[in-house]
DNA sequence: AGCCAGGCCAAGC
DNA sequence: GCTTGGCATGGC
């Protein structure tokens, strides 16, 4: 499907570059981007960004450390992103099971295995932390989507997620790059409320709504 | 000053 | 099976 892709070069010329995920601290960066991706379900990247900030002021992207902090110190240090104790949780579990697996064996379902982890962030992990060709869906890719008539309404995440891996060429850094365009059009144009007006996709959008 | 953010899970129909 | 409520902070 062709449409996809002048949607990607369209979005790519208007937004450039997103640059996700930058690192701040980067002496694990496996970790940091995993501890990102848990940490900005439901969550703005703001909010996720002084979380982080807050960890690597503390010396804790480290998989020791975050293994042996108590749990209420880290609900302290993560709190700007919200929802903190589920987290926590999460964050000691992820943690537990990867600190000593080898990497070529994380795969999906063993993320999905960890409580607090789902597709987005399974796959946002696969994709951005261990650079796996995974195309990574959000509520922002099913709203824009079928706005533009590519997608049912109600589409569920693991048809979404067909749909761009058979029609895109299997390219890690159009699929990083591609989803981190989605999110900034999603913020920009394609909110609750649509801004149609100077959407830069409107002329291949089907509803103009 | 309400609505929403780069979701997920468990409970309830 | 599908829908709903709870989780929590901070920005706009």
């Amino acid at each position: 499907m062709k449409l996809l892709e002048d949607i990607y070069y369209t979005l790519l010329n208007e937004y450039g570059y997103q640059k996700w995920w930058p690192l701040k601290d980067g002496k694990e960066p496996f970790l940091e981007i995993s501890l990102g991706a848990i940490l900005t379900q439901n969550t703005s990247w703001k909010n996720v960004e002084k979380a982080l900030e807050n960890l690597i002021k503390e010396n804790l992207i480290s998989f020791e450390k975050l293994e042996n902090i108590p749990e209420e110190l880290l609900h302290q240090i993560i709190k700007p992103a919200g929802f903190y104790k589920r987290k926590s949780k999460t964050i000691k579990e992820f943690v537990k099971k990867t600190k000593n697996i080898d990497r070529k064996k994380i795969d999906r379902d063993f993320l999905l295995s960890i409580k607090g982890i789902g597709k987005e962030t399974a796959d946002s992990i696969l994709l951005y932390a261990l650079e796996k060709p995974v195309f990574v869906v959000d509520a922002y890719t099913k709203r824009i989507f079928s706005r533009v008539g590519i997608l049912e309404k109600n589409a569920d995440y693991d048809e979404v997620q067909i749909v761009f891996e058979k029609n895109l060429p299997k390219d890690v850094n159009l699929f990083k790059e591609y989803h981190a365009l989605i999110v900034e059009h999603g913020k920009r144009f394609c909110r609750k409320k649509p801004l149609c007006e100077n959407c830069p996709l409107k002329d291949l959008c089907q509803k103009n709504i």
